[in-house]
Order: C-alpha cells, then sequence, then structure tokens
DNA sequence: ATTTTCTATAATGTCCAACATTTTGCAAAA
DNA sequence: TTTTGCAAAATGTTGGACATTATAGAAAAT
C-alpha cells in the first residue's frame, strides 16, 4: 500500500483505503457520478483488487459511492435534489433523536452537549482565522459530534447509525459550503446559545425549531 | 457452486449467495449471534473466499450480518430490545413516508395501495390454508410490497430505501410470529379495510393510527 | 487461582488466472 | 450525416493458492 492513512488508527488495510477515498470524495478529488474503476483506484490508493472492492462496498453502504452489477461502482451523484433529500431524512431522524433525548436524558448528557457546543465554537473560530482542508475537517467533525451528542440520549442505536449515516451523506455538501464562504458564523453562533439554553431548560418545541435552522442552512438557500 | 438460488434471477454468484444466506437468516436457520466462518459457509453455500466475504458486507450494509474487525462475521442478534429499536425505526420512517406520500400522491398512487392491499388479503388466505416456508415467504414478501406501495410517493428514494432496509431487518421476528401461530388475522383484515377506506378519503391522521397499530401488532405483544 | 505464553484456527491481504459483461471504436448501411 | 451492427478492448466478476496477521483457547508458569 502507498499512502491515504496511518496504519495506527486504521486498522485494516480496506479501512484504511476507505477513510483515504470517503476523504477524498469528501472534498471532491472524486467527483460525483465520478467511475470507480478498480485498476485506476488501485494505482492511486493502493491495495488488491480484494481489498479494493470490499473498500467499495463499505463506502457503498455508507451512501457515498454506488454499485451497479456487471458495471462497477461510481461515487454518489450529489445534484441539488440528492441534497433535500438528504437534508430530509437528516432533520427527521435528529429531530426525533432530540425530542426523546429531551425526554430521557440526565445531566450527563446535557453536559456532552455543552461539551460539543463548546467544541463547535473553538472549531467555527479555527476555520474562519485559518482555512484549510485540516481545519475544515475539524470544523465537520465538530458538527458532526454534535449531532450526535443532540440524539445521545435517545436510547436508540439504530436511529443513532442513521443519523450518522446521513450526516456522512451531507458532508461533501457542507465543506462545499464552507469552501465557497457560504456559511453564517453569526448565525451558527446565535443558534448555538438559543440551543442551549433550550435544552437546560427542556423546551422541545423550541430546540426542535432551532435544529430545523441549523439543518436548513446546510441548503445553501 | 452448489444450490441456494437461481442463476436467472440472481443476476450474479454474490447476490445468489446473499439471498440464500438472507432467507437462511430470516428462518432462522442461521441463528442470532452465531458466529459465521467464512469456510463453514463455504462449504454449505458454495463460492471462493472473496465472493462470501463481498457478500457478507453486502449482508451487513443490510443490517442482518455484522462485522467485526479481525474478529469476522456474526448474524446480527436479534433480542427483544433489537425488536423494539427496529420497529421503532421502522414506524417513524414508514409514517413520514405515508404523510409525504398522501400529500402528493396521485391516483396512480392509489391503485398501487389498493393492488398491493389486495395482494396482501391473498397471501393472508394462502398462508393461513397451507402455512410452510414458500407460503410464509410470499406472505412477508406481499406485506413488505403493501409498506412500499405505501410510501412509494413520498418522493423520498433514500425515505424509501430505509424502510425496505429496517423492513429487512424486522422480517426474522415476522415470520418467527407467523410460525408461532400469533399473527392476529381477523384483526389485519379489519386494518386493510380501514386502510384502504382513509387512504382513498385521504384522513391522515386515520392512516397513521392504522400504521401505528400495524407495526405495533409485529411487537407480538 | 491467576497470569502469561504458546499454538491452532480463522481472518485478512496479495497475486494470478479464467471468464462474463459492458463499453468502445470502427465500418457498413440507410 | 446519421444510424446500426459487429468485433475488439476494457472492465467487472469469480475462483484458487498462498502469505501474513490477529484472535481465542489450551497449556504452562507463577
Amino acid at each position: 500500500m502507498l499512502f491515504g492513512g496511518r496504519k495506527s488508527e486504521d486498522d485494516t488495510v480496506v479501512e484504511m483505503l476507505a477513510s483515504a477515498i470517503r476523504r477524498d470524495i469528501s472534498f471532491g478529488v472524486l467527483r460525483p457520478d465520478q467511475k470507480l474503476k478498480l485498476a485506476d483506484l488501485r494505482q492511486s490508493y493502493g491495495g488488491s483488487n480484494h481489498s479494493m472492492r470490499e473498500t467499495l462496498r463499505i463506502l457503498t453502504s455508507e451512501g457515498v459511492v454506488e454499485a451497479t452489477n456487471q458495471r462497477g461502482f461510481r461515487v454518489t451523484s450529489a445534484t441539488e435534489e440528492d441534497l433535500r433529500d438528504i437534508l430530509l431524512v437528516r432533520l427527521e431522524v435528529e429531530k426525533l433523536g432530540l425530542k426523546l433525548s429531551l425526554k430521557q436524558g440526565d445531566v450527563a448528557w446535557e453536559s456532552r452537549v455543552v461539551a460539543a457546543l463548546h467544541a463547535v465554537r473553538r472549531a467555527d473560530a479555527l476555520v474562519q482565522e485559518r482555512p484549510d482542508d485540516v481545519t475544515a475537517l475539524e470544523w465537520d467533525e465538530a458538527c458532526r459530534d454534535l449531532s450526535m451528542a443532540l440524539m445521545s440520549a435517545s436510547g436508540s442505536p439504530r436511529l443513532t447509525d442513521m443519523a450518522a449515516q446521513f450526516y456522512g451523506q451531507s458532508r461533501r455538501f457542507r465543506l462545499a459550503l464552507l469552501r465557497e464562504g457560504r456559511i453564517d458564523f453569526a448565525a451558527r453562533a446565535t443558534r448555538r446559545t438559543q440551543l442551549q439554553e433550550a435544552i437546560i431548560a427542556r423546551e422541545e418545541a423550541r430546540a426542535v425549531g432551532i435544529l430545523e435552522d441549523e439543518i436548513g442552512a446546510d441548503l445553501g438557500a
């Protein structure tokens, strides 16, 4: 294998390949609808036929790659319509998760949310002052962690998995917005403040409303 | 390859293996939490190392098999808690899909639903009069088609995919209920009649209520 | 009894080869 | 010029042999 990631974090070759390709799809190095020829991929990322196919199967199950019988793999398309669909589902899933967490979450949950909000604050600041690929990924990761934290007291592992999956599918679009300078950081800061209040006060309607705004902002409209 | 399915329907070897193993998991031949050793599986179902791993990856993405790094695959566990979680998500997804379909569906959609309801009626009758594995699968398939038909005007491919996935995860439990004679066919018949009325009248609250009962029945409580 | 070490088993990864399908390029026909 | 059909090339799919690495359970040592 040649490059793409550290063997220490990514246990197996397949995982290393998966995170490298996943990242390149996130950043648009591998473009939507692009055909993923096994030979080319092996050339770029290394790995055997076997490993690469397994890698693509994994990415297929994450929804960022699509497989067609006898016709190989391609990067999942990324149209305006796709974005709408992804965000529709993401919103519904995260809304439900948040509602369940609000009902069942204890102080530890609140703490996790507050911590995640803080991390997002820092990531927002960092990505504005030094915008490169590394900080962009860290920023996105912080946002993801917040979404996950909000659902973490839902008690539904499958709902949480789904949220993670659809967040992953929206990543490409989010990073594109960031790159194009179309993120409203002021609005994000406001929502964070309000979300923290709403959660600690357990005001479901208000918290859900903010979540709607937050995910709606990913539409970039 | 030895046996398990027809090459004509299942395009590739991997798909043939997948449907054979999927079916055996559905019927409990491969039991929850059972370790799936590649060598054993190849012995039983045929296929090469490569094909079998790819098959298991596919089943993993469907949620009926789980993979652990360096420790291979096992049949997804099937506890009471798993069932609750699956049905929670299934209900929410199908509810949303039904609501969207009710808003956007045209006459063609209504026709599909009516057709699917009819097919379920026939399947219910058949499985009661001649209960074997074949009719059981046909019955389950008819129920699945109805769920899919209800969502088919939602306009959200990802929501539909999710519904299909979670339906697949609940199949084992549904077939177990059927085997144990714990399906209330009279109640099902009533719900079908009411559902058809509610849908044609576009009464959302009533239709959603029936869906809740229908999926709730899968709890077997 | 607990911990450590060793070993058999199984998973993971690579290479190579054969075969099937799809796509492509080119020529012939309309 | 466009369309159609066919052959060649590219690509995907499957299989098998084998090397490497990790895990789990047995055996040994404390």
